[in-house]
DNA sequence: GCTTTAAAAAGTAATAT
DNA sequence: ATATTACTTTGCAAAGC
């Protein structure tokens, strides 16, 4: 069994799209939105920054929208609350709870424990290593699927992952290929 | 029928063309970076199994063929930096490397396949600053060492030997500045400095004044 | 494909002082 | 020469070009 105890996980981003089911005129939601931009021209939606919960808004005029930035689904939630009760200030109806989506959830941790990356980049397999071009190895889980970037210090990043159960999986999957080809205990041998 | 094989005929002429433009922007690449023929014979049929395993489509024929050129120089351990041959194409460093790694992934050129030894780049770093063999191994032994006390991992290979290469020529009394050494490996000043600084520390290297 | 948004890791690069 | 800021990599959605 993979020893998992000195592993670290934190969240550090949530995405997630919504669906408001309602038609927005973005010149009118322009106007109550304080701090945020609108430029059809380069980018089609709204982008609108909230301090509290201190996320990032994209909203479109089909009432969808992209949440990023929130440390956890229940500031989404709020985010997309505190919106619609301000869209309800210009005359937007609501006839039914918006769907949220989790897309994708970013995480920084920590394995515990220093590596050779070099040794790493050479025995495990559909890894890639180029330290010219980024620090990390770069690592692909296909179930559940996710990517890890693991650092010599390692200190890790995985993304795409849809929910902590499934950063928790990806990252005991890289712990046993890694522990399966030896790159665990080394202490001194590098 | 005939219009199928008319639609055949112009398939396969994009195709010849296009494949005609490729080696000829690889000719160009390999004459102006010197390249030997069996490197340049390598790129090409990379570039053929990559047009075969249809890896070109959304990538542009010249950062594909860029993409070639590096990953046959990294196979046949003939080094050449990425900037040099970002230089002298028109697609940007950023796009070949992008280009690069997928081919890699795709045409399953592994990290031990790709792996060129630090000494490859001593060597060719060293030509470039006329510096002795004395100075080159020395170079050699500094790297090793750091290697083994787990300084490099993660670390530009052309930062580190442009560091331990700049650290024995003081060493060895035949000293190159660092913006020389940083100018052949094509990293900054900053980098040698940062490089230089902890091999410096943790190797315990006495520096003569 | 691109555009925009968010955040971390550790390295390198560009620019300022 | 150093400090700060910025960019590299990973993942994803949105609407439109």
């Amino acid at each position: 069994m993979v020893d998992m105890s000195n592993v670290k996980l934190r969240i550090e981003n949530i995405v997630a799209s919504v669906d408001l089911f309602t038609q927005l005129n973005l010149e009118k939601v322009i106007e109550i939105c304080p701090n945020s931009k609108y430029n059809p021209e380069e980018f089609p939606g709204i982008i609108c920054r909230f301090e509290e919960p201190k996320v990032a808004l994209l909203i479109f005029s089909s009432g969808k929208l992209v949440v990023t930035g929130a440390k956890s689904v229940e500031d989404i939630e709020r985010a997309v609350n505190k919106l619609i009760q301000m869209l309800k200030k210009i005359g937007a109806k609501f006839g039914r709870a918006p769907q949220i989506d989790i897309q994708n959830m970013v995480f920084s941790g920590d394995i515990g424990m220093e590596f050779n990356l070099d040794a790493v980049a050479l025995s495990l397999p559909n890894c890639e290593y180029e330290p010219e071009q980024f620090p990390g190895v770069i690592y692909r889980v296909k179930e559940p699927r996710a990517v890890i970037l693991l650092f010599s210090s390692g200190k890790i990043v995985c993304s795409g992952a849809k929910s902590e159960h499934d950063a928790w999986e990806a990252v005991k999957k890289l712990l046993r290929e890694l522990e399966k080809y030896g790159l665990i205990e080394e202490e001194e041998e590098w | 029928r005939l219009r199928k094989w008319q639609s055949r005929l112009r398939v396969s002429d994009a195709a010849e063309r296009n494949l005609a433009f490729a080696l000829s922007e690889l000719d160009r690449i390999a004459s102006q970076l010197s390249l030997p023929r069996h490197v340049e014979e390598e790129a090409a049929r990379l570039y053929r199994e990559a047009v075969r395993k249809g890896l070109i489509r959304g990538r542009s024929i010249e950062s594909v063929i860029a993409a070639c050129v590096y990953a046959a120089c990294r196979l046949l351990k003939v080094p050449r930096t990425l900037d040099e041959i970002a230089d002298i194409s028109r697609v940007d460093k950023k796009e070949i490397g992008r280009s690069f790694r997928f081919i890699a992934r795709n045409l399953n050129l592994t990290p031990k396949k790709l792996f060129v030894k630090p000494t490859d780049y001593v060597n060719k770093f060293a030509d470039e600053l006329g510096l002795s063999e004395r100075v080159r191994r020395r170079a050699i032994a500094i790297l090793d060492e750091a290697y083994d006390k787990g300084l490099t991992s993660g670390k530009s290979p052309a930062g580190l030997v442009a560091a331990a290469l700049y650290i024995a020529g003081l060493l060895e009394d035949e000293k190159r500045t660092q913006r020389e050494v940083a100018e052949v490996a094509r990293v900054t000043e900053v980098t040698v400095r940062n490089r230089y600084k902890e091999l410096v520390d943790k190797l315990n290297l006495k520096i003569p004044v």
